[in-house]
DNA sequence: CGCTACATGTCGTCC
DNA sequence: GGACGACTTGTAGCG
């Protein structure tokens, strides 16, 4: 990382630069910062001076922090435009998106240090254990599931939705299954009933399984009475098969 | 903000030290650098060496940025513990947390900066023309649902879930409401129609009422198909009209 | 672009 | 602690 600028206490002048050189060239810009914040576009909000991060990405996603907690109090997945306004002694920062048309706007009190430079990063990030493991795996090894079941498609659109994995089963019954990777509630349930309930307008004999690691009462309740099935599979224990037999 | 340290080009000394004294003093530790990441816990990742932003706040949440996409590539909503090994030139850094047991670990390359620092923001933070808002105002306004309903219970737990509203209409058919900020799609559709459906067991006068301020082609079908209603609000456009009646 | 469903979803809230 | 549903959910994938 050659390019990288660091200012302290920074003047309005140096901090509109940073602004503007960073989205010329594509760099990340970081200011920590005492300023407030409004928001205006799904839902409004706003909130009164605090020190804060703000960090504003090359592809113009924003990011503003505050102390705590995991999840940012504003943002922007992706900003159109910057505009910047010197107002008194103030200088404002709106971000503005399109669509949907949102703003967020910060007026900054105090910025204790500006700085923005180029981040090179082209590594690929792989993630396992997802539930598009826990399908490839099942449709490889049926028999988890139960016993004569043949995977006919994945991924099946029907127009109302999509069935993660159709199959039949040895007596002929059409078996739908839906996965999930963690725990069962209500509303996976009835997703499921749902594209059953689609195949039994034509055809009676159809078979709803529903897989996942675990299951609330409510649903476990919930598929009896709608005579579905619960098959409990948990992916992280499965996964040392996978990795020896694949 | 009087205390804020900076590093530039931290040795390892540096880097094992700024971590130490921000977990110790409450502080939020940014580090801007070169590694490598591992999470293994519910899912597991890994990515390969490339420059990104952390930031560890002082509640222990921890966040790693790439620099494209709103979303960040690791992070952790809380960590219950860090471990800071050295293994020859390497500083491996472990993020771990309790429940679930989840680890993100950095293999530290290089390391630009460090800063960390008292960040201080008590503010309040509002949000406003949430689901809780159009909640608020259809209770005191029913007629923009339909003439002559009458709203009886707000949140009413039914063991089976939550109705946003219930209510009662002229000719005394018991009306269940869902609220929606935005679109309807078909699970919203079905959440609706399960609490009728508990309701219909014992009394078959029950309407269902779905609010939002639009709906996907396919739950328009669903809704008619069930007996259900939809009613189109646009809360932004009701705002106006709260802020003068409220 | 609309729609669907996943996500290490996270987070509040109520029981 | 478990369950349930909202969220400025964001995001990928498909038609």
């Amino acid at each position: 990382m050659n390019d990288f600028y660091n200012i302290y206490n920074p003047r309005t002048d140096d901090i509109i630069n940073a602004f503007n050189i960073a989205r010329k060239n594509g760099y990340v810009l970081i200011l920590v910062g005492n300023f407030s914040i409004y928001y205006k576009g799904r839902a409004t909000s706003q909130i009164s001076t605090g020190d804060r991060i703000l960090i504003l990405k090359e592809d113009g996603s924003l990011i503003i922090h505050r102390p705590k907690g995991y999840k940012p109090v504003n943002w922007q997945p992706h900003t159109d435009r910057i505009k910047i306004e010197q107002r008194n002694d103030d200088l404002i920062i709106s971000f503005i998106r399109k669509k949907p048309r949102e703003t967020v706007s910060i007026i900054l009190n105090k910025t204790y240090v500006v700085y923005y430079g180029k981040l090179r990063d082209i590594a690929r990030f792989e993630m396992h254990l997802t539930e598009e493991d826990l399908k490839k795996f099942l449709k490889k090894h049926p028999e988890y599931i139960d016993d004569g079941i043949r995977i006919t498609r994945e991924e099946y659109d029907i127009g109302i939705g999509k069935i993660d994995l159709l199959g039949r089963d040895r007596e002929g019954n059409i078996v739908i299954i839906e996965l999930k990777k963690g725990k069962i509630g209500n509303t996976e349930v009835l997703q499921l009933n749902r594209y059953v309930q689609h195949y039994r307008k034509t055809n009676p004999r159809v078979r709803g399984i529903i897989i996942g690691s675990s299951i609330t009462n409510s649903a476990k309740i919930l598929i009896e009475n709608l005579k579905l099935e619960f098959k409990r599979i948990d992916l992280r224990k499965i996964s040392t098969i996978t990795s020896k037999s694949d």
